[in-house]
DNA sequence: CATGAATGAGCGTTCATTCAT
DNA sequence: TATGAATGAACGCTCATTCAT
């Protein structure tokens, strides 16, 4: 597929339009977003012109999701691979995670309250079984290299992602929270929990 | 207002009318949970019942979140109590909480909808600041008795907290999970994440 | 099915929706035909008064031809029942569609405009079918006793029906046309046509 | 304004979203064939190339019907004007309109849905005088030379024309049905309804 | 305690068309 | 000759809620 498929300015507005409706998301939560309140933050004359742009607001949605993705991958995956231990791997993992939560504050929002709206009708266990596969391939890379002690790598995959999905919630709820404080008790946690008995 | 200011009948109707609602939620998503459909699934003729019974859509959904917490609240609290460790009070907690999730499935699904709908004008940080307060008193309590090792009690609840929150969904990435090893590998990974050093 | 199923207001209502949508689309045609302009022509606040009766618009459409249909059908049957020759049936299918045509002209110009605005999902032929089963029932009574000539009733019980069908269509293009001599005229083509060789 | 005015290239692309102006109207009906859904078959990257070879829809269904309306008039005039009796000529009018039929039924289907959509804001009545005068003139050719009997011209010129224009209809709701056969019968019927008396 | 009727606001979407190159 | 971008208007429909008994 080739990436001009569309023009410049048409790739211009739908990045300006997936913006405004990550904002509109992030603030006012899933259903509150309409065409209508997006266009009017994105500055539009009229919602027609998301419909021209998007085939309607399923794309819109999924174009919003995918770009965070893309991102975040990006970011972690960056980080993640350049470890060589199990260790170090899950530590980059959690502390990159983190970073991108705190910098991306809106997107994450936004793509908590996607997934959590029901409003698309993707299967969101798929998504979890996705997510939770570089982790778990981590974890299993650790115990055959006898990092990390024997345990069900699938409940623990999905408790250190857990772990961190909770971050953002916790720092709306606690905003004098230290992010370098949880980055350092989460390590510490699993680093005692996972590690190989010693 | 006094429980004994409504009568029987509008009481029966009230509680028909909430699970009518949860079901609704946790079935269609809370977007698609509309008066309308609550209705046709609690057998009324029209939605005109509820708004005769509830004051609005808010009041309706606060009873559901009301009714949930103070089921889940008297299961846990028992078992809690009865505890005279903080390790023994930890179990306790975590074990409850994974069996009350996995006898009233319907309750949970519709809870954890509402709260992410963004629906609600009220502060999910303090919902959050609540739920946690029981975990974190425990994690301080074993800290004083000696039992835990020494870390931020309000990070390690949220995370323990996440950790089960977690599971409901995991539940239904992975149908053929044992809730049984779920609880073993939590109370494991706690045990030696929180544990005093040896 | 109880016809108390609706109550006496509503099933007013209904009627009153009806039969603006009727006028509407005899008068503008099928596609000018919006809730909008059916709700101003019956006088009603809003066009959420439409949606609130009926299920859709499918539902209202639907209902213009039940009407006409159950109207028609009535109306034709008792008078062709009536006759004991296949010729008189005849005579009396042909002056009696006439008859109720000439004075319902605009539920039959809505009845047209719905059949080929193609905004219907329902089979056309099938229509064709039943709408032509009761002449070729005529034509075939004729040809067993005698009366008719050898013929494929299906063709010409479709020719007869178009005859008719016709009418409507051509009292507009010559107002002055003179429905007795329609009737007269289209008599003595079929009693010629159709007539059993002397 | 001359043919000339228009440029080849420009004429071609005209034809083109003629034709596919004509597919779409018969397959989907008329309401369902927008700019968007006739560009899309005629494979055009926007609707704007429509608006820009064409003054508005108005003109491009007027166009479709003028094309029709030259193709059929040109097929069937040929062979009318070829007999030298009315009844020849009667007999040259419908085979020919028969033949016709059966071999554009995309282009009849379409005309048939324009004409019976409401959307033009031309007279169909205007229409059926000039459809219907030519068999008038074969009829009223035919009484003058003593072929047929006295009647109605003008009715029973109109009565042709239906038998002829629900062919189609009838070929859809009986697929089995035998073009040759609808020929032989209304020859029949008309030759039987019309003739002068023996 | 219950209900049928009604309502205004808003939804996402589609329409033919125009602007500016 | 062609095209991408933009547009206001209207569409059918759903929403939670209120009125009047």
């Amino acid at each position: 597929m080739s990436v001009s498929q569309r023009s410049f300015t048409a790739q211009a507005r739908r990045a300006q339009i997936v913006a405004a409706a990550m904002e509109t998301i992030a603030e006012l939560g899933f259903s509150q977003a309409s065409f209508a309140r997006i266009a009017e933050r994105a500055g539009l004359s009229s919602t027609r012109l998301i419909s021209y742009h998007f085939a309607g607001k399923k794309e819109l949605i999924e174009q919003i999701v995918a770009e965070v993705y893309q991102e975040i991958g990006a970011f972690m995956g960056e980080r993640v691979q350049a470890q060589t231990s199990a260790t170090g791997a899950l530590h980059a993992y959690i502390e990159s995670y983190l970073e991108f939560v705190a910098e991306h504050r809106v997107q994450m929002k936004a793509l908590l309250a996607i997934f959590l709206s029901g409003g698309l009708d993707y299967d969101p266990a798929d998504d979890e079984r996705q997510v939770l596969s570089p982790i778990e391939a981590i974890l299993r890379d650790g115990q055959k290299a006898g990092e990390f002690r024997d345990f069900d790598t699938r409940v623990l995959a999905a408790t250190v992602q857990r772990s961190l999905d909770g971050i953002p919630m916790m720092l709306e709820s606690f905003p004098d929270l230290d992010l370098k404080t949880c980055a350092r008790e989460l390590l510490t946690l699993f680093d005692l929990g996972l590690g190989a008995a010693r």
